[in-house]
DNA sequence: AATCCGAGGGCTGTATACAAGTGCGCAACA
DNA sequence: TGTTGCGCACTTGTATACAGCCCTCGGATT
């Protein structure tokens, strides 16, 4: 592997290899091919991938705007460290955000288009014995209220947010989401929506983005223990390289964040 | 000559090309001296700033991720056009950032700060005649807010808005804020905060940036209407491909003036 | 006169070349 | 043997060169 073959597989030859770039590495950092904390040079890559730097660089900024790859003090990226602290963070962004889109399909819902909305749900429940039917099912869901509720705003932060999300849910290994009470979240929230309250919505949504966040928390702790079990870390550990992050010290210093975000991504949704 | 004085006025030069480039694009889109629709083409660019492609193009691909820029199906990008109506909808994802952080701010906050935190509101209150200063003291305020909070999650897709924000209220001119109910929302929140009480301090920042939210929309319309009111068009519409310029007043493509560039303004906060 | 076709310019995307800064290793010295 | 200094290799950041594509403009043809 390695080579210029992983570019060449597939269709992704089609797209710019710029574009084809960023998504392999998107993919690779995500499902954890790429460790957290991996230094990322853009000649290696380069040649691996069989393009030039031009592509590989973009594609860096690409994921350094989302947040996948951080920026070295001296240049060049690595691979952002994975706090599980962090995840609940992430799910409380994305349990708002949701939320708000939630509310705003709820304003805008129709009737031919509840109906779609009803058949997702009972979709799931009729699969709930196959917990990665219910995650397709699920995503086609959460999919569907982003588009009812036509926020791109949102809908960009949420794409920025998905790779984060989904990095912790590879991490997480399985978690049992094929139980009766996430399906009856989901009908709830259809239910709220349909119902064209916004307020019933928003919460109903929110209210179901924790509950799965329990449950993602919960398999994460378990993988993290499993994981840390036998050996601190195979092959690329180098976790938290540095900076072990102590304490809160709230200083006020750090004026300028100054890091944008993107919000490209593929169409991968989740629960 | 224009041109690559640009650049090497001030101390951009010191930073990289690319940054300095990016950060000098994002402040002409975000005071209207790119005018939304418009298109920008990396040689012009370039030779105007007197840089090579290369940075160019990494501040568009930033510029992009941010959305303050959109690609063109043909490649290339165009400065994002602006709709009015997406303001409010700007401003519902910001209410629920910001009400994260202040949730975030209230579980963590501890005794000393909350005197810096109360300081900013007598500061608020005692300058609450020049808006400019409000302005000032408000983006300390919220700065404040999310260094308590400690997410850095929801900070970063704030700052993902940030520049979808700066838009809006470049734009709106100059809303009147410096009120007694703005700065009392401002105090509601502080309280609720130090209390840590995190389930009001959440409901009193998301009501405050809603609040907010509607003073901005009110000086929108104002200005959007004397905007376009020669001209039928109603400001930016929509998505219209060409012939851009509209809306705003200042038109881009000047060519000339010494250095209109001033004030990158890069820690502008708000409200 | 209108339309179709072809040449041209310009733009993006990619590849390569060049310069400067940084860290690391090795070797010499105390 | 420990330490210190130098030098090298590698990296990023930037500039330039090259190829393909689209869009436009001009001219010839029907």
């Amino acid at each position: 592997m390695t080579s210029a073959a992983i570019l060449s597989s597939g269709d992704l030859r089609r797209q710019s290899g710029a574009r084809a770039t960023y998504e392999l590495l998107r993919a690779q950092i995500i499902d954890g091919t790429l460790a957290p904390g991996e230094r990322l040079t853009e000649p290696v890559l380069s040649t691996q991938l069989g393009v030039s730097r031009t592509p590989v660089r973009e594609a860096l900024r690409l994921l350094q705007a989302e947040s996948l790859v951080v920026e070295l003090p001296t240049g060049g990226v690595r691979v952002a460290p994975l706090d599980v602290d962090d995840a609940r963070r992430v799910y409380d962004v994305r349990a708002r955000l949701e939320g708000l889109l939630a509310r705003d399909a709820a304003e805008r819902i129709r009737a031919e288009e509840v109906v779609a909305l009803n058949r997702l749900v009972d979709l799931m429940a009729a699969v709930r014995d196959h917990d990665d039917e219910v995650l397709r099912v699920g995503a086609d869901f959460h999919a569907l209220v982003e588009t009812l509720a036509d926020n791109r705003w949102c809908a960009a932060l949420m794409h920025q947010l998905r790779g984060q999300v989904d990095r912790y849910r590879a991490l997480a290994a399985h978690e049992r989401i094929g139980t009766n009470e996430h399906v009856d979240e989901h009908r709830l929230v259809a239910q709220a929506i349909a119902s064209g309250d916004p307020d019933a919505a928003e919460v109903a949504m929110r209210d179901h983005i924790h509950s799965s966040a329990a449950l993602a928390e919960q398999a994460l702790r378990l993988a993290s223990v499993a994981a840390s079990g036998p050996s601190t870390a195979p092959a690329g550990s180098a976790a938290m390289p540095r900076v072990p992050a102590p304490a809160t010290t709230v200083t006020a210093e750090s004026t300028t964040p100054a890091e944008p975000i993107a919000a490209p991504a593929s169409s991968d949704e989740q629960e």
